[in-house]
DNA sequence: TTTGTCATTTTGTCCAAGACAAACGCTTGA
DNA sequence: TCAAGCGTTTGTCTTGGACAAAATGACAAA
């Protein structure tokens, strides 16, 4: 399968995130990719092929349209990346130079004790919602500017875990309200929103309890109603298709019972508000603590 | 797409991790699962068939072949799996009626809570090796008894990476050796086993630095020079298919300079052992203790 | 009994080209 | 400024055939 430097089509599906179908239908349409083929006649994707997909994949997920981008030469791509590439927030206490090289270097107990560090002096709430954002920007752009390979991301992406789920455990609450469900819906893979939205909403007190990722509906409704939460908290990440996030949102709230909340928040819904009755759109993690505040205003005994 | 209880090919193809190309095919050689059809003549796959699908998927995990399952009736799986189903080792100090009936009635608060108490009562290696292990069978016996949804699952997973993680990073080792890099192989989604043997082996004093799953062999390497580890262990679920295992590690073991061990365990190796020159396959957690003291004793300096 | 080789099923994946609905982006009209 | 209409783009689903890799079973040799 992962023979030299060809790799089979269910190969480059799983490095790249698009389906075998996607892959054999732009071929037929684009001219691109243009596989070798092995001695059974199977599809052979060269390396630099597959590369040039991941930075394709990248363009899509930012609002490119396939058309414009699948004919495209590497050079015009990269060059797309780096036009769309937004400035990034400023990282606060951290140089965000210091923090990709020891990425970089994989010098991973050195990164987590920073990581910790900044936690300690800055509260963990600043630090999820400032840091941790800026430095999930600087790691995307790293990454297309091809400075990272996978293992680094995951290496990162571990770290991160680790020091907001120590740290979010250590603000062990005493069971108060509201209490809020997190999770995402069946399609979406990234799990860091729910742990960045707990880490802001634990030290105020609110009971979080995370699922995980890709939880049917069905079982979301069960799940909110046998446990007896107040709010059911959604996170898209920038990959999600809208259009899947808003129809699916409705639904679940009419699944609903009225007095459970449903907040949804994330990337994908950024700049969004229409058709969302009863769904308290969260645009970033700061408005995540203003929803709680409405929320208890509201319930105020 | 979940309208109501039909799913379609897309939506089973997640649920229940068996590929488009392989329903369609069953349904042409076996005449299950036969879904209906919308109006646009795609199949529409019904909650019931869904659901014997998965029972089906656990069936060929266990190394029953879909010849003989694919066909059979419900009631037929059923006690097949009943049959099969290796009693649980004893779970210790816990009640497993208990502990399934928190995790059954959503009790999440509660059930981390035990979580935590037994992890205090028996040591981080005790509660990973033996704990653990013990309720993860119990889950997966009664997700088979169809007592538990995929929600529930979810809290369970989730509930133990949080306990599991918190414990470890209390654990703040050093930075002694051997310096171990965990993760899994690119098909493997598992990423609980990871950090059971990360709980077993960072109380020794080991230093572990998890990467995550799906990590590919290129990437293994290049992080195992780079961040000069001593072992890389890898880490297979019960799902993942034995040859992909034995292949990857051969070629892995060849990639990679012969002074840094390579250490593989997990369900899917149970039983194995041919055909792996220069590895250590371990065979359950108090095995990986043993792999470290060897480590140990021929690096003595 | 165990071990190894061979032939025979079984089984998952891949291919091709066509079809179509949903989503997009544009223009038009209020 | 927003809504509605209309081509165009695009991902997914379809069918039926083909084939290599894996599992099984039969048989011979150590």
């Amino acid at each position: 399968m992962t023979n030299q430097e060809l790799f089979s089509i269910s190969s480059v599906e799983r490095d790249t995130g698009l389906s075998k179908d996607t892959l054999r239908v732009w071929e037929r349409r684009y001219g691109f990719p243009q596989p070798d083929r092995d001695d059974n006649g199977d599809r052979a994707y060269p390396r630099e092929q597959v590369e040039k997909l991941r930075l394709i994949r990248r363009l899509l997920d930012q609002g490119k349209r396939p058309s414009k981008v699948v004919a495209a030469s590497t050079a015009e791509l990269v060059a797309m990346l780096e036009e769309t590439a937004v400035e990034a927030p400023q990282a606060g206490d951290i140089g965000e130079t210091d923090f990709l090289r020891l990425v970089r270097l994989h010098r991973s107990v050195e990164l987590r004790t920073m990581l910790q560090q900044l936690v300690l002096k800055q509260g963990l709430q600043r630090f999820a919602s400032e840091t941790v954002t800026a430095l999930n920007v600087a790691i995307g752009q790293a990454w297309v500017r091809g400075e990272l390979d996978v293992c680094e991301e995951h290496l990162y992406s571990e770290q991160i875990q680790n020091v907001l789920r120590n740290a979010i455990g250590s603000h062990s609450g005493g069971g108060s309200r509201p209490r809020i469900l997190l999770t995402t819906f069946p399609d979406e893979q990234h799990g860091l929103g729910l742990l960045m939205a707990e880490a802001v909403l634990v030290p105020e007190g609110a009971t979080c309890i995370s699922i995980g990722v890709q939880t049917p509906l069905g079982d979301i409704r069960t799940a909110a109603i046998a446990g007896q939460f107040d709010v059911v908290a959604l996170s898209f990440s920038g990959a999600f298709p809208v259009r899947q996030a808003v129809e699916g949102l409705n639904q679940l709230r009419g699944m609903l019972p009225p007095e459970i909340a449903l907040w949804a928040g994330g990337a994908a819904l950024q700049g969004r508000r229409a058709k969302l009755d009863g769904i308290r759109v969260i645009y970033d993690l700061h408005d995540a603590l203003a929803a709680l505040g409405e929320w208890r205003t509201k319930h105020a005994t």
